[in-house]
DNA sequence: GAATCATTTCGACGAACATCGAAATGTTCC
DNA sequence: GGAACATTTCGATGTTCGTCGAAATGATTC
């Protein structure tokens, strides 16, 4: 069972207020399944069900004594969960950035690029726009520039044949600007 | 809300894979609703629904800028959880234990004794049964002892009409011992 | 103010699940 | 081996909830 779904079973088993009640009743001691029956007003049916969903998720074990099975809380499996949730670094591996690539962005770019990384349309959205943007400034301008217009083009043919629109959108969201003669670029 | 309703919205506020998955992408950094919508390939109006229940655990909290709502990832929330799953003192209180008597005990009792705290039947389940036992010596027998039969008796009969079924089961369940004369109890 | 855009709310549908009763499994005692 | 007991498994039922599409709300721009 990988990571993300030890961490889903383990919440889902918490996910109710008579599991909850039950891990209370186990913090105090050991019960067996009648006893808690009986606490807690369900058929004893009921309550090995949910006795197997926290057995599921390792948050209680069973020794089997004479008649009846013998439930405990495993708090050890409590305490590693709970210091799961204290690192942040822990939370971010629940979202698989394989790559330095933000998700979105290469949500994004996996639908308008195509395999050479040519742009098979021009995004509508604006915010879809810029995520085009950012990787056509950090692909194919690396370096600090200045580059002429002509360049600039040149680059961006790579990539697609409206270079003037790309060149444009680098001016509106700020990422490059003109020197004062507009003959030059530059990234901001 | 009550504590034990707080962390039943928590655990089930996460008690979904694509609400992990949020949470995860939220860690890295704050994401739009759309955004997620387009990573994670559900429909904008289910992604709202699911941002709704983890702000409702207060878990996540949404700063509008412009069109679209920023939602954030309120770690310490999620500390705050955390820090209380490590102590089993704050599981304990899960399971309302007002007085110092066990729940199942207490249930037991409440069951087989009356107001005056007299014997309405007779446990036929050996379990309650030595509750009831533990009830007794705990209620009527607080003193060392030892203690004639005679005296047993005249003790018990504030409990029950049915002397000896207690008397014998003190002695089967080795709660009490007589000496070798046979003539005097006393606790073991 | 109208139009556009992001988000939320609403109503509906289907899957997951808590709960029960009955039957099956396993264990102890005679 | 059989009777008694605790637990588990199975089938059925009602509820919760994730998901969607459509409509409503709010915010921005022209």
């Amino acid at each position: 069972m990988s990571n993300e779904e030890t961490l889903l079973t383990f919440f889902k088993a918490l996910a109710d207020a008579n599991r909850l009640r039950i891990v209370g009743l186990l913090a105090h001691r050991p019960y067996a399944v009648e006893e808690l029956s009986e606490v807690l007003g369900l058929r004893p049916s009921t309550v090995s069900h949910h006795l197997s969903r926290l057995a599921a998720a390792a948050l209680v074990s069973a020794t089997v004594q004479g008649h009846y099975h013998l439930y405990a809380l495993d708090t050890s499996a409590l305490e590693a969960r709970a210091r799961a949730l204290l690192s942040t670094s822990e939370l971010k591996e629940l979202a698989e950035v394989d790559d330095s690539l933000d998700p979105y962005d290469r949500k994004v770019l996996q639908t308008f690029l195509d395999a050479e990384g040519r742009l098979k349309a021009h995004p509508m959205k604006r915010r879809k726009f810029e995520v085009v943007l950012r990787h056509a400034l950090r692909t194919y301008f690396p370096d600090d520039g200045p580059w002429s217009e002509r360049q600039i083009g040149e680059r961006l043919e790579a990539m697609t044949d409206d270079v003037a629109s790309i060149r444009r959108g680098f001016i509106d969201c700020r990422m490059m600007t003109r020197d004062a003669r507009g003959s030059e670029y530059v990234k901001t």
